[in-house]
DNA sequence: CGTCTATTTGAATGTACTCAAAAGCGGTGG
DNA sequence: CCACCGCTTTTGAGTACATTCAAATAGACG
């Protein structure tokens, strides 16, 4: 399937031509180099053992990832939306198999880039390299974050923060994997809706 | 204060000359533009609302980095030792007031080098920009193995991890600390620690 | 040696968990 | 279009475990 600039998410573009300086000759240049990847509902992206090989952009759709804990509990890390980059950073990197999952949760569409395509376009093109540096600072800020929350929130003050952040969570997720995603179990989430429906 | 090979931990050549391919003039040339900057124990190196203008490496002492909770609660995110790299990343690379602290917990002799500087070396050889990116995704794999930790595993299976895989930990942090690294009340790391000495 | 802080121990409390079951909801096939 | 099935969410009751408050002991540092 041929990717053209008017099929995908107007930020993936901009990432491109605003922050790093990429012409439109460029760009297009580049779009050749992307394929789409569709995931249907429940689908994996990514399995821990899995060695990941590329890296992915959502166009549409969301997923979660998580990991398992001894019982064989998913706890999940983060959702991610349109305009999210997915896969297994460390895996990616070391190119040794991952530990994280990756499903899609609603039928996702995904621009997908492979591994050593990318490299050797940011042999050419030094603004690539750029590029995955500011994509692996932001997930380095976005997980640094994510542990400060964690270490320093209650379930329900990060459910009501999630609320006025991210709506899009409540609104897309199930109440279960908002569950392992606070690290509670889905009957006390049920409760706690409860208690903040009532204070309103 | 001149620093000179021989007074530096061995892995913070190594990390330069084997991995990155820095030759033994490039390195003493580095060198000269890092400085030493000591800490006594207790004096913070960063403090949330600073904006971190340098990169500060361990060659020896121990520090906390920690943040604090809505009720005014010390939460340590990590520990680090010598051949650490500390600071806040995210306000480096933004330049905004960051939101971390960092305290010595034992007398300290970091060395630092100001952001201006490196960034001025990073164009003049491009092996520092690699380094950095190498930097940045050690951290970004850091912290994600950090929240998985945190998501999978119980405060005594954390202590019991953390016997194994970093015992200096144990012997150099006060228990305080680790409790609050281990997200629970010091008593309750006090009663954890005899209910696993009556096990052995 | 004395003071201040860190750690340990005890008892009471509260909150999330587990187990269990009912109600709600969505999707599928007749 | 409706009925059924399976999965998700809600509700209830009892339990376990970390927390809180309080006090004693131990240890560090001048």
């Amino acid at each position: 399937m041929v990717i053209t600039r008017e099929k995908i998410d107007k930020r993936f573009v901009d990432l491109f031509e605003s922050t790093f300086g990429f012409t439109r000759e460029e760009f297009d240049h580049l779009l050749t180099y992307f394929e789409v990847l569709t995931l249907k509902k429940k689908e994996h992206y990514f399995r821990a053992g899995d060695v990941c090989r590329q890296q992915a952009y959502i166009n549409k759709g969301c997923t979660r990832t998580y990991v398992l804990d001894n019982e064989g509990h998913e706890r999940i890390l983060f959702f991610a939306f349109e305009d999210w980059w997915i896969g297994d950073l460390e895996s990616y990197y070391t190119q040794k198999p991952g530990v994280n999952f990756v499903q899609a949760l609603e039928d996702c569409e995904l621009l997908i880039i492979k591994r050593d395509l990318f490299q050797k376009l940011a042999l050419e093109n030094p603004k690539m390299q750029q590029w995955y540096t500011y994509k692996v600072q932001r997930a380095a800020n976005a997980m640094w974050r994510r542990l400060s929350e964690v270490k320093t929130e209650s379930p329900e003050e990060r459910y009501l923060n999630m609320l006025n952040t991210q709506p899009q969570v409540i609104d897309r997720v199930p109440l279960q994997h908002i569950a392992a995603y606070l690290n509670i179990e889905p009957q006390s989430l049920s409760r706690l809706r409860k208690r903040i429906s009532k204070k309103i």
